[in-house]
DNA sequence: CGACCCATGTAAAGGGTTACATGATTAT
DNA sequence: ATAATCATGTAACCCTTTACATGGGTCG
């Protein structure tokens, strides 16, 4: 995040959150730690220009050495780590529990996944107004049109879902 | 697991890998030590009568007890665990490091959901053929129709996303 | 003045992987 | 025989979240 601008570690959460929302997040319990540590490291280093006196606020600003290492863990194969869906576990078990609780479970999942959608919509037509950081705007709108396509998917398979369990229990239709 | 049948710990990772694989993992660094305190909290039991002298083998089985816990938690809402994906967080910084690692990395992503996507299509044959499990075929068939549906999703951003890799660094044809 | 946001950190607890260690059984 | 698979477990380590604790600044 700091390749941006220098920023703190209250700023790069808020950063994180607003652009790799979408993929990634951190907290602040992994982000003052690494702070320090990188710190120590030498990767980055704090600005103490900043403020004189008080120092209540530490902004952080990239090195050299760490533009270096952040080259070479870009290089690194990414690690995909295990995959841990508990929707698509408990749709699986949905037969040993009570199916209109699982139901329940994907009408909410797809709520989320549209209200993502439609956040994600609204960026899309933002990040193309942007001037300055255009070689930067390129990789940005790749990994949005990402959410974008799984938001999607998501919905439609929540919506075939939703109808199959419609069909295990057709009672809604007299309640209603 | 186990409300198929009783299993030992070995086997349940190997069912986990072959029918949840798609999302879901475990390691025995996670499974022993669980069985030990299901056990311990009456959810499951080690069914004796298998190895009468060398108890080499545990074979475990749900109770009654267990499968009430399980209901429970199926109801639970299902929580989605904060997004972490090395693939998309190295794309997004591309600029930043060497753009060929990155291609690189996106096509290997893509190998690999190729090779699922095959897995997949291949148990979707397989699974219509199960006669006992009629209601709980449903089930894994929708989870199965996400597996699906996420490879092919990602193929196609993978192939969107390589068309841009290749306008950037046009160098790629002049080479072959 | 109170609410809310900015800001930094620590500690405990939990979750999870990996590596290690060990040995039985089965197939070639 | 010997390799592969079946089988169980522990220990170290790392990652991560959550909760707690604290306090400054800003705006209504």
């Amino acid at each position: 995040m700091l390749t941006w601008r220098p920023m703190t570690g209250y700023e790069i959460k808020r950063e994180i959150q607003a652009s790799l929302g979408n993929f990634w997040s951190e907290s602040f319990g992994q982000i003052y730690p690494q702070l320090r540590s990188l710190s120590e490291a030498g990767l980055i280093k704090i600005m103490s220009d900043e403020q004189p006196a008080g120092k209540v606020k530490n902004t952080y600003a990239i090195t050299d050495s760490g533009r270096a290492a952040l080259r070479g863990w870009i290089s690194n194969a990414p690690s995909n780590r295990p995959p841990r869906d508990e929707l698509l576990l408990k749709v699986f078990f949905a037969s040993e529990g009570e199916l209109q609780a699982v139901r329940d479970h994907c009408r909410k999942a797809r709520e989320d996944a549209v209200a993502r959608l439609h956040k994600y919509l609204a960026i899309e037509k933002r990040i193309d107004s942007v001037k300055n950081h255009q070689d930067k705007a390129k990789y940005w709108r790749m990994t949005l049109k990402m959410g974008i396509a799984e938001a999607r998917t998501f919905i439609a398979w929540c919506d075939e879902t939703l109808r199959e369990f419609a069909e295990a229990e057709p009672k809604e239709e007299i309640e209603k």
